[in-house]
DNA sequence: TTGAAAGCGCTAACAC
DNA sequence: GTGTTAGCGCTTTCAA
C-alpha cells in the first residue's frame, strides 16, 4: 500500500519524527542521516499524505476561490489569474463555482470551510444576499473580495475603480460622436456590486449631462441572451440611440450580433461598448470597444493580501482599487474602413 | 473556537460515538437522543472536519479534475459540465489546470493525489507524454479519460467519435460546395489523442478522395493566434481553397478574422470550419459553421464510470464513444443572405 | 541532534 | 442502542 513516514522511518533507521524534519526541512539534522531519509523516501516513492498533515498542523494550505459564474469568460480568466498567482505561494486553490444562485454559494463556501481552507478569494453573487454566508466562512478565516463585494463581512477589497470605467467608456463616446451624445445603458440588474457601481456610474453621468439618456436602464443579466432580448427591444421601440453603453463584454456582444443580424451597422447606425475585455471582444465584427480590468494585477494583489491575512497580519480592513483602461475598437469608431 | 464532535457530545450528554451516528445517520440511535444530539450540533454550528474524517475513512469524496487548458472555453465547459455532475455524487471537485504542459500536469497530479482523492477525470495534454504520470495516479485510484486519452494507463474511457465528426464536416462541405470540393487543413500537431484522431480522420477522407487536398495539413496549436497565422499563410502562398477545415472553433475563428480582416469573404470567397461548438461561434460573424460535442452527455458518462470504479466495480476498462452533432450555420453557407 | 509520545477530529470495531 | 477506545498519518512538544 501506500508508504506512511513510519515506512520510511523503519527503511532509514531512523524515527519518524527525524523522517519528518528531513522531509519538511524544518529543523537541522544530521546530514548522513538526512541523506539516508531521503534516499529512503525516494526508494520507497514516499509521498505525504495532506489529509492527515492539515489535521495535524490545523492547516491545509487550501485556498478557496468562489467566482458567480465559471461560465463568463470573465470570471473564468479571473479564475485562471488567481490560481496562478495562489500556486505562487504553494497552495493548492479549491474553485467553486455559484452559478449566480446565493443558494448554491452558500453551500459551497461552507463546504470549502469544512475542508478547513485558509483562506478564500471571493467574487460574490450579489452584494446584500451572499454576505451572510461569507460571514460565517470569514469568522474562521480571512476572505478577501476581488471584483465584487457583499455588505456584512468584514473583508480586504480588490476591485477595479468602476465608475472611471464608465467614464473612460462615455469620454471615449464623446470623442467619436460628438459632445453628449445619445445613449441608452443597458447592463445587469444591481444585485452585485459591480453592476451597482457601473449604474451609478452612468446616472451620475447622466445627470452631469455628459450623456443624454432619458430612458430607464435596461437591466437585464450579463448574458448574451439578456444583450440579443435587449436588442431587439430597443429596435422595437423607436429610435436608436447614438451608442448603447453595456454593462459588460457579454451583453454588448449580444447587442452587437442581434443590431447586425436586423441590419443595423456598427458602428455606423449605432455604437456599441462593453466592459471587461473578454477574449472575443476583439474577435468580433466588428471589434468591440470595451474597457480592460487588469486581471493579473488584481489577481496578484488579492492574493498577496489573502496571504498576508493568512499569516496574521492585523490592522483594518483594506480595499484596494486599481485603474481600468480604455480598449477603443471598431465598434465605436465612427469612420468605416 | 470551531466546535469538535466532543463538544456536541457533552452538550446533549452523549458520547461522541452516538453523535456521529446520528450526524452521519449510520446507525439507528434513539429517536429522543437523536433529537437532543441534532439540536446541540445546531446550537453549536458544528461542521464536520473534512479533513479528520477524510484521514479516517480513507476516503476524501474528492475528485479531481484536470484539464489542458482551462482558458480553452471547450475545456472551461467540460469542467462545468464536470463539475455539476459530479456535484449530483456528492462530491468536491478539485479543479487543475495543467496549461498545456506536461510537467506542470504531473505535479497537479501528484498535488490532487496527495490530497487523498477518490477519483479522477482527466484530459491529458498528450497522449504520450501524460502517460506516466498519470498512471501513477492510476495505480491509486481509479483515473477517466474524458475527452481526451493517453497511452500507458488502464482507465475507461469517454468520448466523443472524431472521425465521425470530421466526416459530417466533410459531408455537409460536398453538399455546400459540390463533391470532392478543394480544402485545408488547419489544426493542432497531433499531440494528443484528439488532434490526432481528427488528423488522420481528414487524411483518410483525403485519400478516399471526398476532399481535394495535395498539400500538408497545417499544424499549430488549439488557438486563436494559430489559426491567425495559418491564415496568413495561406494568403501568403497561392490561391485559396473552397473551404479551410479547422481542427477546433479557436482556430476556425482567428482564419475568420483574419481571412475577414484582409477582405476575403467567408463563406462567399471561401468556407471555413470548425469543431466543438464553443460559445462564441453563433456570435462570430458570419456565424461559424462547427460540429457539436455532447458535453453533457460526455460529463455524465464519465462521472458515472468514475463513480461506479470508484465503489469497486470490476471489469475490464471501457470505452464510450458518443456521436457528435453537425451544427451548420454561416460560414459554409454559399449563398449570400 | 534525535526519539518517544501526545494528539489533531473523526469513525468503526468492539464491548456492554 | 450506546459507550469506550484504537488509530487514520502526521507534526510537535518534551526529554534525553
Amino acid at each position: 500500500m501506500k508508504p506512511r513516514l513510519q515506512d520510511v522511518a523503519e527503511r532509514s533507521g531512523v524515527s519518524v519524527a527525524t523522517v519528518s524534519r528531513v522531509l519538511n526541512d524544518t529543523q537541522h539534522v544530521d546530514v548522513a542521516l538526512a541523506r539516508r531519509v531521503r534516499v529512503a523516501a525516494e526508494q520507497l516513492g514516499y509521498r505525504a499524505n495532506l489529509l492527515a498533515r492539515g489535521l495535524r498542523r490545523q492547516r491545509s494550505d487550501i485556498v478557496g476561490l468562489v467566482v458567480p459564474q465559471a461560465g463568463n469568460p470573465f470570471f473564468a480568466a479571473l479564475m485562471q489569474a488567481a490560481s496562478r498567482h495562489l500556486q505562487t505561494h504553494d497552495r493548492t486553490v479549491l474553485v467553486a463555482d455559484a452559478e449566480d444562485d446565493t443558494a448554491l454559494e452558500a453551500r459551497v463556501m461552507t463546504r470549502l470551510a469544512d475542508y478547513g481552507i485558509d483562506g478564500m478569494l471571493l467574487a460574490p453573487v450579489s452584494e446584500r444576499d451572499s454576505g451572510a454566508a461569507a460571514s460565517v466562512v470569514g469568522e474562521r478565516v480571512p476572505v478577501v473580495f476581488l471584483d465584487r463585494a457583499a455588505h456584512g463581512v468584514d473583508a480586504d477589497v480588490v476591485r477595479i475603480d468602476q465608475r472611471a470605467g464608465i467614464d473612460l467608456v462615455l469620454d471615449h463616446l464623446a470623442d467619436e460622436l460628438g459632445p453628449a451624445p445619445q445613449t441608452r445603458f443597458v447592463s445587469a440588474s444591481p444585485l452585485d456590486s459591480v453592476a451597482r457601481a457601473r449604474d451609478e456610474a452612468y446616472r451620475r453621468a447622466t445627470r452631469d449631462g455628459r450623456v443624454r439618456d432619458e430612458q430607464p436602464a435596461m437591466l437585464g443579466a450579463f448574458t448574451v441572451d439578456w444583450g440579443r432580448e435587449a436588442a431587439a427591444q430597443l429596435l422595437a421601440h423607436g429610435p436608436l440611440p447614438h451608442a448603447v453603453v453595456c454593462g459588460n463584454d457579454l451583453i454588448a456582444l449580444g447587442v452587437v450580433a442581434t443590431l447586425t443580424d436586423r441590419g443595423v451597422s456598427v458602428p455606423h447606425d449605432v455604437a456599441v461598448t462593453g466592459f471587461d475585455d473578454v477574449g472575443f471582444a476583439q474577435l468580433s465584427s466588428p471589434t468591440l470597444t470595451t474597457v480592460r480590468q487588469p486581471l493579473d494585477e488584481l489577481a496578484e494583489r488579492a492574493s498577496a493580501l489573502l496571504e498576508a491575512r493568512i499569516v496574521g497580519e492585523p490592522g483594518p480592513t483594506r480595499e484596494e482599487v486599481l485603474p481600468p483602461t480604455l480598449i477603443a475598437r471598431d465598434s465605436t469608431r465612427r469612420r468605416r474602413r
